[in-house]
DNA sequence: ATTATCTATAGATCTATAGATAATGC
DNA sequence: ATTATCTATAGATCTATAGATAATGC
């Protein structure tokens, strides 16, 4: 059953497509490679023909994702060039993103399945947040440089912090406190003093 | 090779500390009960006379490295009564907890884990998150009840969610960035706003 | 006699590979 | 003829159990 040339690019990408969401959503040893190919429409033994290892698809599906997020982030803080911070957080900080891992931030479902990952996984992640870092930059309050690298680095550290902790607990209201908690102490100016 | 009843009670404690640490260093998927039973100094098949399944393994170990958080957190605060937000921040922030996962804070370690648990373990991890808020709303700054609540939630967003990330780099420069920023950002009265 | 632990293994699952199959593309 | 996918399976690993072993505790 061989297909199109123009198919097998088409079977490759929905293969990462597939792989990336089931890997946020059960994490990198929650999910087999026959339960990829399987979500993907195709068998088992077909994945080694698109890649060497599950390592390398997950190396692959990830760096993809860090990218899309950078990617995500510079498009909604250039459709909001009045308030680019505020539209970021409302972006970032609301229950849609907490209830779909599958499809939201990667740095949300997977930073600590990376840690426990070899380097390279590492360095994509270090590359991913670097730039969104850089993002948040720009857009956040602060006098000099410096007090903006350290605005943007605690901000990013609340925003995903807060999506980590509500997707971890039963409690609706409790997860709604931490995105209305970190939502409103970064939109407030005063708090970078 | 029956043992006596004390060393019954001292080897199901050794199982519990030893798969806390593993599990905290290598996920839930990332250890299995062969490697636990195996650092725990006894045999595979013993396992199942002190726990029904590894899943009840890692609810118990869990829910005693959730209290035992909760209690480590109320005796830094308690032995630092002039300035007990500072000696806080001064505990979690640091490299030591960052390079040491198997024997830190078991949010910074296995929330993502958690997240795509049972409803169990949310729960044992709901009661962890309101004592560690609990703590925090008594030290943090505010005028109202409203206000240092709000500040208790993204101070504990911004906490774990810079070691968690600090984690996930492989640049140790910005791992420091991140407990830095996080940590200065938290322990200026005027942050609170 | 009871029972905590050990030895051995069943049964399921997972990654990866080998060889067969069948449609593309020279 | 080439090659992308499929079928089938090897080999490793994982959870859990059954029966044997040997030391405790009535």
């Amino acid at each position: 059953m061989r297909v199109s040339r123009e198919k097998v690019a088409e079977n490759r990408a929905r293969i990462l497509d597939v792989a990336g969401r089931l890997f946020r959503e059960k994490g990198f040893e929650g999910v087999g490679v026959a339960d990829i190919m399987k979500a993907a429409g195709l068998t088992h033994g077909g994945f080694y023909g698109h890649f060497g290892s599950k390592d390398q698809l997950a190396f692959e599906a990830s760096q993809a994702l860090v990218d899309k997020a950078a990617e995500h982030w510079t498009s909604v803080v250039q459709e909001a060039p009045a308030d680019p911070l505020d539209a970021l957080l409302d972006d970032y900080l609301c229950r849609r993103n907490v209830d779909a891992p599958g499809k939201s931030c990667i740095f949300a479902a997977l930073t600590q399945d990376v840690s426990r990952h070899g380097p390279e996984m590492q360095s994509a992640f270090t590359g991913g947040l670097q730039a969104l870092a850089g993002i948040l930059e720009a857009i956040v309050p602060g006098e000099t440089p410096q007090e903006r690298r350290r605005h943007a680095l605690a901000s990013l550290s609340a925003m995903m912090g807060a999506v980590i902790l509500a997707r971890a607990t039963d409690d609706a209201a409790l997860a709604d406190e931490f995105l209305s908690a970190v939502r409103e102490t970064l939109s407030e100016p005063s708090s970078a003093a």
